[in-house]
DNA sequence: CTGCCTGTAGAACAAAAGTTTTATGTCAAA
DNA sequence: TTTGACATAAAACTTTTGTTCTACAGGCAG
C-alpha cells in the first residue's frame, strides 16, 4: 500500500499558490512571487520546495526559464489554466447549506472541485458550486447530479436563478425569483410546477446561479 | 468612419505566434523567444511591433515583467488558453444541420465561438456546437437558447443523447437514443412526453452530446 | 528636395528572475 | 548523545529578459 506522506503546511501553501496565481494572470509565478506570497524569507526555500514538489510529481520546471514552472496534474499531464470551483455541498429539500465563508473555503482541502470555464470567474469573481441531489429539480431544467456553479449573493433581481434559504422551512431551494411587494415568488422553470409564495422575510438569497455542468 | 489600416504581414506574424506560443506552452514567450520565431534581427524591433499592437488593442504588457504578455480578444478582455468551439448552426425542429466538415469548419471564420473547460476537447477530441432554437427540446432538460456541445459520431450506444438526423423527415433532433432490433426509439428525457419510435434505415447519428451549456 | 512617419537594425544597459553556496535549526532514529 | 534527513535562512551570483539609445532606409505629402 502507499502510504503517501503529508505534505507540510508551507509546500501545501506553494502548491495553492501557485494554482491560484496560474489561474488569476495566466501565467506561472517567479519564485520571488510565490517567496512573497507565503511569506517565505529566502527564494532557496522556494527553490528547495520546487524542486521537492517537482519530485513529487506536482509540477515540472523549464531550466533556467522565466516563470519557468508548469503545473501538473494527477496523470502528470500538464493542467491547463482552466479555474476550478469548490463543491462546497449538495442542494436538496430538507438539506441545510454549508455556510460560505471564503476563509473557509479556501483553508479547507475536503472539498470536490469541477474545472469551469475560465470566463466565468473573469465575470463573476469568486465562485463555488454544489451538486443538485434528486430528481426535485427537473422542473427547472436541472437534473440529479448536475452540478450548479453558484455566485454568492445576497441579493437577486427579478428572473434570476438563485439559491433561496427559507428560514422557518430550514431549507434551500433553487427557484427563479421574482419579488412581489412583501412576497417572494420561487418560481420552477416549468409552466407545470406551481411556484412559491412566502414573505420577504422568510427568505434569504445566498447566491446566484452562473451556469449548470451536466455529466453525460 | 475608423478605416482600419492593414496590419504589416510581420506584425501579424508576431500575433499569430504569440497565440501559438501560448497554447503550446502554457506561458507566453519573451521577447526573443518573439524574435527568433520571426526570424526578426533585434529585440527592440520585436519590441517596436509589440507596441503597436498594445496600441492597437492586441494585447496588454506588463512593464517590466518577465514573460509579460497578455493577450486580449476584440473586446479588450484577457484571452485565456481556454478552448473554444464553433458554433456551427442551430438545431430545432425542421431545420437542416449543417455539413460537419471539420476541415471546413476549422477553415472558416464565419461562425461564432464559445469557450468551454478544458477537460472537454481532453476527453473527447475535436467538438462543435449547436445553439438549441424554441423550446422543444424542454423535455430533455434543454433550453431555447443554450448551447449543446457535440463530439462528431456515427454511433452512439443506448441511453446517450445524440444529434439524430431523420433521413425522410430531413430534421434534426435531441433525444436519447436507444436501438431496439430494427427500430430506435427516441427518447426524451422526460416522462410525460412520449418517444419517437423509427426505423433503423431512416435515423443518422451525427454526434453526441458532451455538455450544455446555458447562460444565465 | 525636404521633412516626417513608419519600420528595421545593432548594441548596450538595467531590471527581473533562476541558481548556488554556506550556515542554521529541528526532530527522529541509531 | 550523535547522526543525518529535512526544512529554513541570508546573501551573492548568473542568466534571462525587458528597455533604451542611436542610426538608417523607404515612402509620401508639402
Amino acid at each position: 500500500m502507499v502510504t503517501r506522506k503529508k505534505m507540510p503546511e508551507r509546500r501545501r501553501r506553494i502548491l495553492d499558490f501557485l494554482q491560484e496565481f496560474y489561474f488569476e494572470n495566466g501565467r506561472p509565478p517567479t519564485v520571488r512571487d510565490i517567496q512573497q506570497a507565503c511569506s517565505i524569507s529566502s527564494t532557496s526555500v522556494v527553490d528547495y520546495n520546487l524542486k521537492q514538489l517537482e519530485e513529487a510529481g506536482y509540477l515540472n520546471r523549464r531550466k533556467e526559464v522565466a516563470r519557468g514552472i508548469e503545473l501538473l496534474d494527477r496523470d502528470g499531464e500538464p493542467v491547463s489554466s482552466a479555474p476550478r470551483v469548490q463543491i462546497v455541498g449538495s442542494i436538496a429539500a430538507g438539506q441545510p447549506l454549508p455556510v460560505f465563508s471564503s476563509e473557509d473555503a479556501a483553508a479547507s482541502e475536503e472539498f470536490d472541485t469541477i474545472e469551469i470555464s475560465p470566463d466565468l470567474p473573469r465575470r463573476h469573481g469568486k465562485l463555488f458550486a454544489l451538486t443538485v441531489r434528486g430528481t426535485s429539480m427537473v422542473d427547472a431544467l436541472i437534473d440529479d447530479g448536475d452540478v450548479v456553479v453558484i455566485k454568492p449573493s445576497q441579493e437577486a433581481t427579478n428572473g434570476e436563478m438563485v439559491v433561496a434559504w427559507l428560514k422557518s422551512e430550514e431549507e434551500a431551494t433553487l427557484k427563479k425569483f421574482y419579488r412581489e411587494g412583501d412576497r417572494v415568488r420561487l418560481q420552477p422553470a416549468n409552466s407545470t410546477m406551481s411556484p412559491i409564495y412566502c414573505p420577504a422575510e422568510n427568505v434569504e438569497v445566498r447566491g446566484k446561479v452562473v451556469t449548470v455542468l451536466r455529466k453525460y
